[in-house]
RNA sequence: CGGGUAGUAGCGCAGGGGCUAGCGCACUUGGUUCGGGACCAAGGGGUCGGUGGUUCAAAUCCACUCUGCCCGACCA
């Protein structure tokens, strides 16, 4: 491709919003271009790494026997109503009516779509086990993008799906996913972990994501650098400390101006963790059937000394979604806040206490009086409610396997994988018969990965201050021509030469000044960069550097100018 | 959806009731340069996000609205 031909332009600054390294060159080295908040085309550039990833994914998924399909984009409403998502589903799903007033759908996930086709093929366990995939166009109306191509509303999404008679086939189906996402993130050249993941909307009960950790990350991994622990924050569990002792009766106390739990240790002058601290939330519940919705308090209970996940709240309150209480709301359900507790909490508040709580004795918890907190209350005594793990991991957490300090760290999610069990097939009759004639649900799993935002990752890894280095399996280009002499049949020859060749091959052929042109190339980061200058031409030569590595300049012989590049390809692939 | 911030040339920005709306980069033409974002000269490009109002006069003041970005809520 020539340079003077390429359909983009780069920019000299930064256009203003770009706040990231990668997404400021991915937009400066004209990669790709913003249509509107989270949505963007890909220029020719970003679209050649687009497809250097695809085909990397395919390879891949090719591999485990996965056969390629293509489900569409629109999907009928009463499909997704056969599983409820059509009404669980916020507004994070666009929904329209056909001509004919039918509800219709974006689909943003396809297990409704590839549970019908399942239906549809599958009727023996002779079919079985079935493993189909797609690249296809998702849009996820998402309140908040940002980044760049990290967080985007329309973005392509390889998404696979398994069909098996058993557990047995599902577990080694998701292995096999498991063991080809990282071999797929090793050929980009993205470093990632595997962490144990919440299954949120998808359902069903064992799920990994795949993490790039990177500060700009937006979920909170939890490891542990002893055994190798590693969860989502959302899910992550951790060794909790008791501190046992014999249950007092409740007492109340003036305790004025301590709307804290750091105030109430002041005061009181006891450790944190004598003290239960709640939180006030709003749950949505809909009812999957008739997409009725009502909302109901949700006050989750932790001890001082730990905060509350809200993921995990939202699980165990089995609530749809989630979100802070309004003062309002909380007065009405007979609360103070600063000194509220669900004692003497109205009836049809959801009360989740963390374990934490419910084995430990004579806490200090809000008298819903102002200014007036109880001390020595219990639970089960003073108040009642449902008892889970509410508590958020964090940093030195003991590790719930091994005991030792957990770390936590930021990370972008670049995959997902979810065993799904039967709660697509069963809600969408997506049954087969087995070898004794019997009737049984399709066991199902659903795989993704994010081709955008794995580009975008990447891009994040490999960068320096005058632009993108991407590796070569994934960069647009293997070289970057550039030629500085004035003889263009030269440069012309060379350029057809290196194609002629199948090497993939920009040829800077503009009349811009060397400077110029290696700022772009440096901006663009092709890995390798040839320099056809008046410097070593005369002795029948030129230069080659790597974009990774700049201080290193070789020279090849202009003669067998292809094979050394070959070769070269070949030693950095 | 809440809080913040911004919208003036392709990009980055200045101007803040008054006369022809400016600067840098980019672009066009001519010339000189020619290995790390060259120089000189001459040019082209704007309904100042939109609508309504105030005023003799609005890019500038007011109201509403649209859009972008950041933080939160939310989310794979």
């Amino acid at each position: 491709m020539r340079m003077s031909r390429l359909f983009s332009k780069t920019l000299r600054e930064a256009p203003n919003g770009a706040d990231c390294k990668g997404y400021e060159y991915l937009l400066r080295a004209g990669y790709i271009d913003q249509l509107a908040t989270g949505i963007f085309s890909l220029l020719p550039l970003g679209f050649r790494s687009i497809q250097k990833i695809s085909s990397i994914v395919r390879e891949e998924m090719n591999a485990l026997g996965a056969q390629e399909i293509l489900m569409p984009v629109v999907n009928p409403g009463d499909l997704w109503k056969e599983t409820g998502r059509f009404y669980s589903i916020d507004r994070e799903m666009s929904r329209f009516k056909d001509r004919n007033d039918r509800d219709m759908c974006l689909a943003m996930t396809h297990e409704e779509c590839a549970t019908d086709l399942g239906r549809n093929i599958i009727d023996s366990y002779k079919r079985l086990p079935l493993l189909v995939y797609q690249l296809q166009t998702k849009w996820r109306d998402d309140p908040r993008p940002r980044a760049g191509l990290i967080r985007v509303r329309e973005f392509t999404m390889k998404d696979s799906y398994s069909f098996d008679k058993d557990q047995e086939g599902l577990e080694k189906v998701y292995k096999a996913h498991y063991d080809a996402y990282f071999r797929i993130y090793k050929k980009c050249g993205l470093p990632v972990i595997a962490v144990g993941s919440d299954s949120g909307m998808m359902g069903g009960k064992v799920a990994h994501e795949y993490m790039y950790l990177s500060p700009i990350g937006e979920d909170t991994i939890i490891t542990c650098p002893s055994c190798g622990y590693t969860a989502n924050r959302q899910v992550a569990r951790f060794q909790k400390d008791y501190y046992p002792e014999e249950p007092k009766a409740k007492e109340l106390v003036e305790t004025p101006n301590t709307k804290t739990i750091e105030d109430l240790v002041k005061v009181l002058g006891i450790p944190a963790r004598k003290t239960a601290k709640a939180l006030f939330m709003v749950g949505t519940f809909i009812n999957d059937e008739t997409g009725e919705e009502h909302t109901k308090l949700v006050v989750g209970i932790v001890r001082g000394d730990m905060d509350i996940e809200e993921n995990k709240l939202q699980n165990a309150a089995k609530a749809n979604s989630l979100r802070p209480a309004h003062e309002e709301e909380i007065l009405e359900a007979g609360i103070i806040p600063g000194f509220g507790s669900p004692i003497g909490a109205r009836e049809g508040t959801i009360v989740i206490v963390d374990d934490s709580v419910a084995k430990s004795n004579n806490l200090v918890a809000g008298a819903n009086k102002e200014g007036f907190h109880y001390i020595n209350t219990n639970f089960g005594v003073d108040y009642n409610g449902t008892v889970a793990d509410i508590a958020s991991a964090a940093q030195d957490y003991r590790c719930p396997v091994c005991g030792k300090p957990l770390n936590s760290s930021k990370g972008v999610e670049v995959g997902n994988i979810f065993q799904l069990g039967t709660r697509y097939s069963e809600a969408m009759n997506c049954y087969y018969q087995d070898e004794n004639g019997a009737r049984k649900p399709v066991i199902m799993g659903s795989y993704g990965i994010g081709i955008g935002r794995l580009l975008a990752c990447l891009c994040e890894e490999y960068n320096d201050e005058r632009g993108l280095m991407l590796p070569i399996a994934v960069a647009p280009y293997q070289v970057h021509f550039i030629s500085l002499i004035k003889e263009t049949d030269v440069s012309e020859r060379i350029y057809s030469q290196l194609e002629a060749a199948g090497i993939e091959v920009l040829f800077d052929d503009r009349k811009e000044t060397a400077g110029v042109k290696f700022a772009d190339a440096d901006l663009i980061g092709v890995p390798i960069r040839i320099t056809l200058g008046n410097r070593s031409y005369k002795d029948g030569k030129c230069e080659v550097k790597l974009r990774s590595n700049e201080d290193e300049v070789m020279s090849f012989d202009l003669e067998n100018l292809v094979s050394e590049i070959k070769d070269l390809i070949a030693k950095i692939s």
